[in-house]
DNA sequence: TCTGGGGTCCTCAAACTC
DNA sequence: TCTGGAGTTTGAGGACCC
């Protein structure tokens, strides 16, 4: 969940005159909501004896890493994902709890109705971050900045948890504000005032600037965003290639075309799981790829999609990362037919390494009533797919775990991260 | 210190098509 | 029929986001 405010937005130059809640938010339509430490929120709604302690939530396995921290645990230099061993190193006091996301993901569903209410024009980034178009609910409900303050006392009063809100004249720039605002607060950047708010932050707050391209950039002697701006597209375009070159120029400048998109569609659906301990039996690679592709197939199914691309990520034990795909003849969502085709991946590579991460992704999305699917000449009407459609149904009513393929049961609880299948 | 899992987008090269 | 070039598709890899 996000990089670390120091290199996201830099020191905050709080000016509450500047920035603040009361600036002039004439053409701000856009809001960037963003929940405070989310999955610790919802945590701590249902321990609320944890109020006020160093609390992280985060993988429980010898390789998890932070997903969330409280802000008490992030004065220890707790970071979202930093390895939980380090974590806890940083700040031993600390109530380490594993991710519930069934309840973050239902919180979620309740504060984006909250959103809803407010306008349909709502874009879920995650599940604790929405970027809201008003422009339309002025009439109604008054300027951004009171839709905004709004919000904020809504989800604290029926969420019972805080979130910080930008409100500005791009998705960018109230991306960039909701930032400064943590926690719990409310920052407005002025359209007139963008550049004044843009210049002066550090070149990792650009959207798409990670840790590679800030060492380039830092290499041109370029610090701010403000160096950014001024440097000629043609030189950044020489390090940088043509679409990011263009692209960071455009948002140093403030110009962001970007619109909320409240329909996006997914293009690829998939499940990764890194073992415990390195893996090189390939028995056991096996099930875990039928797994994986068992898990992927089930998401497309319930998102009513189908995909023509079958991937498969494969992380060696020295973290070196390979992936491996190929394009079928038609769009598929049965586990079967995914399997097959990342085993077949998988043996291509003729490797015998240790393996510390396997994933299964389907790309080439399309919706599965599209009509792109084309049964093979030798298959039977009523095949795989309706098979697979039955036991979805039965995990709908029974419960998870009731049907696997036989390939998959074992005399233990199964135990994916362990290596699937060791009887 | 030792690096999760879910994704998107971009670049580049090779293969393919026209 | 062969060939070169342009455009498109595919596959791999990497950077980045939350």
């Amino acid at each position: 969940m996000g990089r670390s405010q120091e290199l996201r937005g830099g020191p905050p130059p709080k000016d509450p005159e500047v920035f603040g809640p009361n600036a002039d938010d004439t053409g701000c339509g856009i809001l960037h909501v963003d929940m405070d430490a989310f999955f610790v929120s919802v945590e701590l709604r249902r321990r609320p004896e944890l109020r006020g302690r160093p609390v992280i939530v985060g993988g429980a396995g010898p390789r998890g890493v932070v997903s969330s921290a409280s802000y008490e645990a992030r004065r220890y230099g707790v970071r979202s994902a930093m390895p939980m061993s380090k974590a806890r190193r940083l700040c031993p006091k600390a109530i380490c709890l594993p991710p519930d996301f069934a309840a973050y993901t239902e919180a979620s569903h309740a504060v984006m109705e909250i959103f809803r209410e407010v306008t349909p024009l709502v874009e879920p980034l995650s599940l604790d971050e929405a970027f809201l178009d008003v422009t339309g609910a002025q009439r109604r409900l008054g300027r951004p900045a009171a839709i905004a303050a709004l919000i904020r006392s809504r989800v604290a009063a029926e969420q019972q948890i805080t979130c910080s809100v930008g409100v500005a004249s791009t998705m960018f720039v109230a991306k960039l504000a909701s930032t400064r605002a943590k926690p719990d607060g409310m920052a407005v950047v002025p359209a007139d005032r963008v550049l004044e708010f843009l210049h002066p932050l550090p070149v990792a707050a650009l959207w798409g600037v990670g840790e590679r391209s800030a060492e380039v950039l830092g290499r041109l002697g370029l610090r701010t965003i403000g160096d950014v701006a001024r440097t000629p597209v043609a030189t950044l375009r020489a390090a940088l290639g043509k679409a990011a070159a263009e692209h960071l120029h455009d948002l140093a400048w403030g110009r962001d075309p970007r619109q909320v998109n409240p329909d996006p569609v997914d293009k690829s659906i998939g499940t990764e799981v890194t073992f415990d301990t390195d893996v090189a039996d390939h028995e056991v690679i096996r099930r875990t790829l039928l797994q994986l592709a068992g898990t992927t197939a089930t998401r497309l199914r319930r998102a009513g999609m189908m995909g023509r691309t079958v991937g498969i990520k494969v992380r060696f034990a020295d973290f070196r990362t390979i992936s491996r795909s190929r394009t079928l003849m038609s769009s598929t969502d049965v586990t079967r037919e995914i399997f097959r085709t990342a085993w077949e991946l998988f043996t291509a590579l003729g490797t015998r390494e240790r393996i510390r991460l396997l994933g299964v992704r389907v790309e080439g999305l399309l919706p599965a009533d599209a009509g792109v699917w084309q049964p093979h000449l030798w298959e039977p009407r009523y095949g795989w797919r309706e098979a697979e459609r039955a036991v979805d149904a039965a995990l709908e009513r029974f419960g998870a775990g009731v049907i696997r393929p036989a390939s998959l049961i074992t005399r233990r609880s199964p135990d994916k991260k362990r290596g699937v299948g060791h009887t």
